[in-house]
RNA sequence: GGCGCGGUACCCAAGUGGUAAGGGAGAGGUCUGCAAAACCUUUAUACGUCGGUUCGAUUCCGACCCGCGCCUCCA
């Protein structure tokens, strides 16, 4: 079996084969650097890490570019409002998108800024115009003829063959052939930030950063494009429209967009306050791992349900994933193997693939580790799972983390991180006191852990349960439970 | 209006032409000094509604109701 993805040119799912043997090169429209980023920008952003993952974990080398558009409307709205520099304000909102990706376990892929490309735009921009499939407004602006590229709407499925070349069918974009044209370059307005280039100065349009870059990364024709479903129109249909005009070759083979999300059953808005950034999430208690948990549960391209209740189930997920490999680490069991437990481990991991490999569908693979976890867990129990028989189990608890990637336990720092911005930013008063409750557990190192459990066993041997509960108690208000099981004490952070 | 997606148990959510994965929650039980973890049992006889095709549909077709997306830079 290979891969299956939907791709939305051809409106079907196909095999995924790279043009170039295991080579995969993919784009992934990423951040407008204005605000922080949303739970709904970060649906997409985990949907494309675990493709991007999934792709590795099979064998294929992975190619992953990201833009960062660091330009547009809302950017030199947002810094001139605050009096501030494009370049200063964005830096500020890309630094906080990468930290909350990382936060996310999203691996990084390599960047692109808008505002590094200008030259290349405008030369790309000068080669349209020369081919016709350009021209330049009166006020400098440049725009695209979509009347001289008849497959416009291939990828949206719209038809707009009742479009004449010429009709000025709209009075306010007078400037415009037709009212579907769409701006390529934006002549300077006063106050606006603007770059002197070779066909004048002005700023670059929306879609023209991702051809010119995803080009000069990629190359004329890659294997996949990736982005939220909002952007099949007019985003990425503009895209393939001005790089195939350029170069008269298919641009990306496949396209991957992410469905939106709904947030407690409803669209995700600022009036209807159910909009929430990842960093609303954290102050609100949620750890980073419930957070990617809940978004790459449900496969990308059906419409997800966050909810509250969601976040807490996966958290609760999490830790029964995170139980069961701590389990299977520290246990001592009876020597030997036992072949059915390396059965349950392969069979797993091919339920696992066969999962992803069919368009990614993440709720199989889970349904299949839990299955594994469920079965492994009963063997222990009964005491069928032997020595030998940890090692295959947990690789394939890896690999099912290779995609997910929300075993390891490092939410704490991560939120602490998050608080002390919060501080920085004068939000302490969104601190909730679950995140505080979080965060704790990090003030007691592991050596004074460790020292308080030692305290407690001896009381313990002595029978002296009340002292040992004491300091169960203790340990408990500070954020670190403490387990006895038959092979020894476990404590983690709450 | 045009194009597209979906409506599955208390919640989240897979899936299939032959009567339904998984997670969470609830109930009961095992284990246990306490706690935690874990395991077992249990929780859908109309899988939005109404028709149709079929030996048989939740799965295919049609209509309707509801939710959602795109069609003016929102992932």
């Amino acid at each position: 079996m290979a891969l299956r993805l939907y791709n939305t040119l051809s409106a079907k799912v196909e095999e995924f084969r790279p043009i170039e043997d295991n080579q995969v090169r993919m784009y992934a429209c990423g951040p407008t650097v204005y605000d922080y980023g949303h739970i709904g920008n970060f649906r997409t952003f985990v949907a494309v890490d675990v493709l991007r993952r999934f792709l590795r974990q099979s064998e294929f080398n992975v190619r992953h570019v990201m833009n960062i558009t660091d330009v547009d409307d809302k950017i030199i709205r947002n810094a001139a409002r605050d009096g501030v520099g494009v370049k200063q304000y964005t830096a500020k909102y890309e630094k906080a998108f990468l930290e909350d990706a990382a936060a996310l376990n999203i691996e990084q892929p390599i960047l692109a800024r808008a505002t590094d490309h200008i030259p290349e735009m405008a030369k790309f921009i000068a080669e349209l115009a020369r081919k016709g499939f350009a021209y330049r407004a009166e006020d400098g602006s440049y725009y695209f003829r979509i009347a001289k590229f008849p497959a416009y709407g291939k990828l949206s499925k719209k038809d707009f063959a009742g479009m004449e070349d010429g009709a000025r069918v709209d009075v306010d974009e007078y400037d415009k052939d037709n009212a579907r044209d769409f701006a390529l370059w934006k002549a300077p307005k006063p106050g606006e930030a603007s770059w002197e280039t070779s066909i004048g100065p002005g700023r670059p349009g929306w879609h023209i950063e991702c051809s010119v870059m995803s080009m000069e990364e990629l190359g004329e024709t890659f294997d996949l494009h990736a982005g939220g479903e909002d952007l099949i129109f007019p985003h990425h249909e503009n895209e393939i429209a001005q790089s195939e005009a350029l170069t008269g070759k298919p641009f990306a083979h496949f396209w991957f967009h992410a469905r939106f999300l709904l947030v407690e059953g409803e669209k995700m808005s600022k009036s209807l306050g159910n909009f929430f950034t990842l960093r609303d999430l954290v102050l609100k208690g949620h750890k980073p791992s419930s957070i990617r948990f809940l978004l790459a549960s449900v496969p990308y391209r059906n419409q997800l349900n966050f909810t509250f209740d969601g976040l807490k189930q996966a958290a609760t997920s999490v830790d029964r994933l995170r139980n069961f490999r701590m389990r299977l680490a520290t246990s001592q069991f009876p020597a030997g193997a036992n072949p059915a437990m390396a059965e349950l481990a392969c069979e797993s991991g091919e339920r696992m693939k066969a999962g992803m490999e069919d368009d990614l569908n993440t709720a199989q693979a889970q349904a299949a580790i839990f299955d594994m976890v469920r079965a492994a867990n009963a063997a222990m129990d009964s005491g069928q799972l032997k020595k030998e028989d940890a090692a295959p189990l947990l690789a394939a608890l890896e690999k099912f983390d290779e995609i997910f990637a929300v075993l390891k336990d490092d939410d704490a720092p991560k939120m602490k991180a998050i608080y002390d911005w919060a501080k920085a930013e004068g939000r302490e008063k969104d601190v909730s006191q679950e995140l505080l409750d979080a965060i704790r557990a990090q003030q007691l190192s592991d050596a004074d852990i460790e020292t308080k459990i030692a305290e407690m066993e001896q009381a313990r041997r002595a029978r002296n349960f009340k002292l040992s509960d004491a300091i169960r108690a203790e340990l408990a208000a500070a954020g670190i439970l403490v387990e006895q099981t038959k092979e020894g004490v476990r404590w983690r952070r709450k």
